[in-house]
DNA sequence: CACACGATGTTATGATGTTGCAAACGGAGC
DNA sequence: GCTCCGTTTGCAACATCATAACATCGTGTG
């Protein structure tokens, strides 16, 4: 299964979700000829440990209780290779970055993020992506990436609301 | 016609367009009971005449020109007021902003970013509002708010490549 | 006028991201 | 092993983006 699809099931093996991550990243990176250096994976390790989305300088002060010269520079070139290879994402509008459980294929992904907890899930609906590359078409305009993030209440929180929506619309304001 | 819709045409009668967008952010505030004050109506003024997304910075800039006093806090302020009065929208992905066309209506708009010339259009577009709301509900999440941007080609930088599209597929990587 | 409230001025600081150059590393070929 | 060369990393400085905190001003109301 996909870990990082959908919310978090209520408990799951975390240990074993990072490992799997990692895994995977090892092999994409082999078969593509690319280095997944010590640095690198140590900063996916934290990427994927956090399940949440994870700014730069966070990202770097954790880095830097491993590895002391660690310094900006060092965590955005990580970031650089995660991204480039598809093994985390970036959420635009939170200037942040979450792993991505489908590393293997090129995907344009949905992201939900909950304005309570901050959990993020990723969609990766083709229909979505096609659908708004015509739609974008039907401007004239060819579509090569898109940024699509979608904020809200997670399951989890919308309960905690009591599903009460008229409470909920009033919060949305 | 809504001016911020679509790509601009060839040419148009942009003195007009800029005079028409302040026109209505004046009936829109003032039926609101929202202060458009000076300084909120040259920053908007200075985003429409642009006609590209704006950073808050080069805003500064050109707003420092008629009023030497303006600050970091001034331009976010003059932002913040004109965001939330829809006035204006911001362009997540190159924290930058844009005049919206039609400040009367809330709506959930979607942009698309030329690569090559850094024009944007917004559509708000219903249609594809309401998929992400449902395809959201689909994994128990109560959507609230959307960003939906998209990165290419417009018609004219996209008629530049010669309609090459695998040249463009190339460059796309 | 007295007051309240929103808007602006001002300084400083925090948060995010990049450039440029030198040194170290690591695989390919000899 | 050794050289060569492109990639990765170290490091310092800088550039960009955004907010905090608090004083002051302006405007409308009673
Ligand atoms: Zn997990
Ligand atoms: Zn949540
Ligand atoms: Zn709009
Ligand atoms: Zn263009």
């Amino acid at each position: 299964m996909d870990p990082a699809s959908g919310f978090l099931p209520a408990k799951h093996n975390h240990r074993r979700c990072v490992e799997d991550a990692l895994k995977t990243a090892e092999d994409v990176c082999r078969r593509r000829g690319q280095r997944l250096t010590e640095q690198r994976r140590q900063v996916l390790e934290l990427v994927w440990q956090a399940h949440m989305p994870m700014r730069a300088y966070d990202l770097l002060d954790k880095l830097k209780k491993v590895h002391r010269a660690a310094a900006p520079p060092t965590i955005y070139r990580a970031l650089d290779f995660l991204i480039a290879n598809g093994l985390i994402h970036r959420i635009e509008s939170l200037n942040a970055f979450v792993g991505c459980g489908d590393p293997e294929h090129a995907h344009a992904g949905q992201f939900l993020v909950c304005q309570d907890c901050h959990a993020v899930a990723e969609m990766a609906d083709p229909g979505v992506a096609t659908l708004l590359k015509k739609k974008a078409s039907q401007h004239g305009f060819f579509a090569l990436r898109q940024t699509v993030e979608i904020f809200g209440l997670c399951p989890a929180c919308a309960e905690n609301h009591g599903g009460d929506h008229t409470a909920m619309s009033a919060a949305a304001k």
